[in-house]
DNA sequence: TTGACAGATAAGTATATTCTTATATACTTA
DNA sequence: TAAGTATATAAGAATATACTTATCTGTCAA
């Protein structure tokens, strides 16, 4: 896929409130699924299914840690992009 | 509107990759209609509402010259992260 | 080995997005 | 002022997205 069709997707990723605060909270550490399901007055199940649209774009990855999953974000540019909203939003 | 959720608007908005591709044009000065409607296969309106979308969110200005329209970049925000994405794509 | 827990996936539905074609508007020039 | 050019807006259709509920899978502990 070409460069700048990958950034659009990305973004468009990132274009969802649940989504980009599951990413801000990955890069504090880890996200709380129940957190997020009240705020965004969402299922579990749709949860997940955010977390999985990022992860089929190589966003985030997962790994079993026992019982519960462990998700982190894995590409570079959106942490940087992440990092520098972080910043900007705590303002 | 909460920070947020202002944030995920305008990611929604550059998640497409003509609109990404406008804002990459005015960043440099300015863009060509002819050019984005036959690389994106996309008709005059089609364009004209893409760039509707961006204009709403404050992320664009637009300002009559004689017989066209005049396109910029409003939001210093978008400008900033446009600017570093330009460099990136072009690597 | 079964029950409980955490989370993923499937299937279906409501809504939003992105187009299309048709038409309207603003400006310029003959 | 009529015609032409550039662009916006309207209405509707096709498609994509974001949910829902139901169900499945993997792990652990009794």
């Amino acid at each position: 896929m070409e460069k700048l069709h990958l950034w659009a997707e990305k973004l468009k990723a990132m274009g969802h409130p649940a989504r980009l605060e599951i990413l801000m909270d990955l890069y504090r550490g880890s996200y709380d699924l129940k957190r997020i399901m009240e705020k965004y007055h969402m299922s579990q199940p749709a949860v997940s299914q955010h977390l999985s649209i990022m992860r089929r774009l190589g966003m985030i990855r997962c790994s079993r840690e026992g019982v519960s999953m462990c998700y982190a974000i894995l590409d570079d540019d959106v942490k940087q992009f992440i990092s520098v909203l972080t910043k900007e939003v705590s303002q």
